[in-house]
DNA sequence: GTACTAATTGCAAATTCGTCGCAATTAAGC
DNA sequence: GCTTAATTGCGACGAATTTGCAATTAGTAC
């Protein structure tokens, strides 16, 4: 069990929830990878987990901030969060469809709660997405 | 007609596309609203267009560059894109689950404009949203 | 304006997506 | 191990989205 299992493990234990299988098996999938949409994610789990299970525990990982929702072009997918090692900034290439991970920029991330501030908005965290034309399409 | 419906016209026509009714309907629906969720188009569309043609033409301005996508929150929603007028920054509050739009910020605009550039990246478009709580529920 | 052709639309049917209730199974605490 | 409560799988359901095809409409040339 490596470092982001163990604080799987701890979430869950915190709030109260059990340490199953199919949780670990959710969370494997999305560990360390491009973001999933959710029937990527399903199809990932295949086998050994039920559409249904697969849905119930995003949820639960929603709720419990180990996952987050973000738009890549059309489709909405699923990546882990920040306190999981991840991020949510992409360039979104409307060409060929590849997605660039951008890494995270202090400069931007200060403008932008500046801008919430302006609205008396208290930000819990927040996506980026660029469209345009990759470096091989443009 | 309007300079935005005059502008439709024009991109539709220049792209080889039919000007019709269906089109102006959906144009016109999306004008100077905040956005919409298909399901909330299709009901403002209502009598008129069958549901088909609505998800049919959105299919097409996305192509077009007309409409885009944005996600607030859970679902996406369809708004008109910068150059038929509109704006795609937001602040979402998880509690009661309102929208803010953004106002352009041209500080942030060239922020990304540097970072698109260090990857080769041509930017088209953009959308941001940030998460968290609203004046009222903080 | 009329006629012709190709594009567009409505309708109905078929998929796909996401949710729910309930019985069977599994984890947690003793 | 035993008990209890949480979790899962399964089947069914409602909502969202897509598709084929026939009827209608827009565009173009007379």
């Amino acid at each position: 069990m490596n470092v982001a299992e163990l604080q799987l493990k701890q979430h869950l234990k915190s709030h109260g929830y059990s340490i199953t299988d199919a949780r670990y098996t959710v969370f494997a999938a999305l560990e360390d990878k491009e973001a999933l949409t959710m029937t990527e994610l399903v199809e990932t789990c295949g086998f050994s987990l039920d559409r249904a299970t697969v849905y119930r525990t995003i949820t639960l990982f929603e709720q419990l901030g180990i996952v987050t929702r973000i738009q890549i072009g059309w489709k909405y997918k699923l990546e882990l969060t920040d306190a999981f090692n991840n991020h949510h900034h992409h360039l979104t290439c409307t060409k060929c469809g590849s997605v660039t991970p951008l890494s995270e920029d202090t400069d931007l991330e200060e403008r932008l709660n500046e801008l919430a501030a302006l609205y008396q908005f208290k930000p819990q965290d927040h996506q980026i997405e660029i469209r345009g034309l990759c470096s091989d399409c443009r």
